[in-house]
DNA sequence: GGAATATAGTCGTTTGAACGATTGTTGTTA
DNA sequence: TAACAACAATCGTTCAAACGACTATATTCC
């Protein structure tokens, strides 16, 4: 019986490898992420939120839509995210002059405030988590996600068609 | 560079290995769930709605806290989450004689029948998703999957303790 | 036997996420 | 030059998720 199997209280195993790698995927991502998703609420954010100052403090100013490719996980409302983070302050927008579809989304002085104090505890949270796995494992699981992820047809690219 | 580095538009390599394998075990469940999410959300599901119906057609009427220890990922308000399989008739409540803080919910005829009609499509997706890894990489998927909740602080068991 | 503690479930409330439509602007084509 | 298509962002709306408090009941302890 493997330890999912057990966690999960199932008494017959796995109908097939495909659906318990994909369980042991998803527990796992809720397993890791609830610990950042509580460093973040401290700070008023969500990991969405977060992800995005991290992406404009790394590339700079950004339109929405650069902003959508970049995020880890895909968000279909990207407006809204960037409304949140305008209205603490954290990031400001600007329309473009020579194209008035587009608007330009920079960090602002306290967005870079903030992420200068959770880079120590994201730091800190990423090895107490998984420092107990050596680098050849992570570089492992890191190579079978990404072959996942390649021959999955739902497509972690954003804005793809089904 | 790593394909993950090259998604995200990430001109810097990671910081550190166990970022990364944390970003690749986040945007991989993201692009999984994704295509549950549409296909339940054609059957008016969750994927924890879903869980939870599997969950009782396995185990049998259950309480809410068996339920809330079974689910793959964790669901603080399982009251809810049973609410709405009530208000659609796929489950039913009942308050337990002996022990009248107890709450036994079982599946109805129904939630079976919204579930056979869901078995075929989730096992094919399951296979459509994942079914160009062999049987040893979904393994050794799984077992590092399992090792890297091992260790983590934060549980994936419900109700543990930060 | 009653007070204190623990357990199980429920509730009030807020908020973020998501879908798809809409609006405004730019580029392309006839 | 105007119609059409594409692009970028925004909006209306619904709803699931989540937090923490609350209620009812059972158990434990003095």
């Amino acid at each position: 019986m493997s330890t999912l199997q057990h966690q999960l209280g199932k008494r017959e195993p796995f109908r097939s490898a495909t659906q318990e790698a994909h369980l042991n995927v998803v527990r796992t991502a809720a397993a890791l992420e609830g610990g950042f998703a509580r460093l973040f609420r401290a700070h008023g954010l969500t990991g969405s939120s977060y992800n995005a100052l991290r992406i404009l403090r790394g590339a700079g100013p950004s339109t929405c839509s650069q902003i959508g490719d970049h995020l880890v996980v895909r968000v279909p409302d990207v407006t809204r995210l960037i409304d949140r983070l305008a209205a603490r302050g954290f990031v400001e927008r600007a329309r473009s002059d020579e194209d008035r579809r587009v608007v330009r989304v920079a960090i602002t002085d306290a967005g870079r405030v903030l992420l200068a104090g959770l880079d120590g505890p994201v730091e800190a949270l990423h090895t107490q988590q998984l420092n107990h796995m050596d680098a050849g494992e992570l570089r492992e699981l890191s190579r079978l996600l990404e072959k996942a992820r390649a021959g999955a047809n739902t497509p972690a690219t954003p804005g793809a068609p089904l």
